[in-house]
DNA sequence: CCGCATCCGGTGGGATACTG
DNA sequence: CAGTATCCCACCGGATGCGG
């Protein structure tokens, strides 16, 4: 019944409080690299905290405002981001009953931070293709010999 | 596949109670979060890069750098970061060949912004934590009854 | 309308053994 | 030393169907 409990409880060492917090790699960044990916680093996660941040949805909304998405997977991600604290799952106590999914402080701050990401990406995105391109058809030469 | 941006209408009708504190989500964020987490949301990307961001390295050593990995993922990890461009294969033409791997400057420069995350993680985690663990009570009890 | 449970295929990734 | 190839399984995630 309840796996998404076991998903993802793998805990790192504690690490009380870290004064750089962006400067040089150090052993402790690949802990809490590795620990914000298992937490984003899934197929719909970010898109679900992406549509959210535009204002609190329903569950039926966000199937139709996130296309590919199957009921199963919404309900899982969305779980998810609740535990995390990411999501905030608002129940109005209404005539016909309502429930609608909102971002947290936090949730907005994590996403903020990927956001980070989506400019690099968006800044870069053309060599790394064009880098795919040249590697590509570098082996595929190879590979002709 | 990337039909996300297409089907985004008018799903906000329940506008913003919270403002967001972040910079603006647009629907080709989605594209590039998507693109960049594609390339590096693996297991094992960024504990490379951010070994190798230590200075070039031997495909043994980065065995023995990076703890869990296997041969099988280490050999492909690498294979994939060159062919993004993250990382250059560097073949020394001596009497003992050797082979040493290092970032590029563009593998440098996603690093730098993937630290960017990180640095979140840092803050944030005992945060999240710290919702887990109230979600998982809350659900137990619920579940003891 | 909201959400969970079950079945099932594709694949990420570990262990092992083998080649140049 | 620097990989490649094979087996194999856990698990992510899609489709479907049922319960409040």
């Amino acid at each position: 019944m309840k796996d998404f409990k076991a998903v993802r409880t793998d805990v790192r060492r504690t690490v009380a409080e870290t004064p750089s917090a962006c400067a040089q790699w150090g052993d402790r960044d690949a802990d809490f690299i590795r620990e914000i990916l298992d937490l984003v680093g899934d197929k719909w996660s970010v898109a679900l905290l992406g549509i959210l941040d535009g204002g609190a949805l329903r569950y039926s909304d966000l199937a139709a405002a996130v296309p590919g998405i199957s009921q199963r997977m919404l309900t899982l991600t969305l779980k998810q981001l609740q535990r995390d604290g990411f999501v905030r799952r608002i129940s109005h106590a209404e005539v016909p009953p309502r429930v609608e999914y909102g971002l947290t402080t936090l949730g907005a701050s994590l996403l903020s931070a990927v956001l980070g990401l989506a400019g690099w990406s968006a800044e870069n995105q053309v060599l790394v293709r064009r880098s795919q391109a040249e590697f590509d058809a570098d082996n595929a030469a190879e590979g002709d010999a």
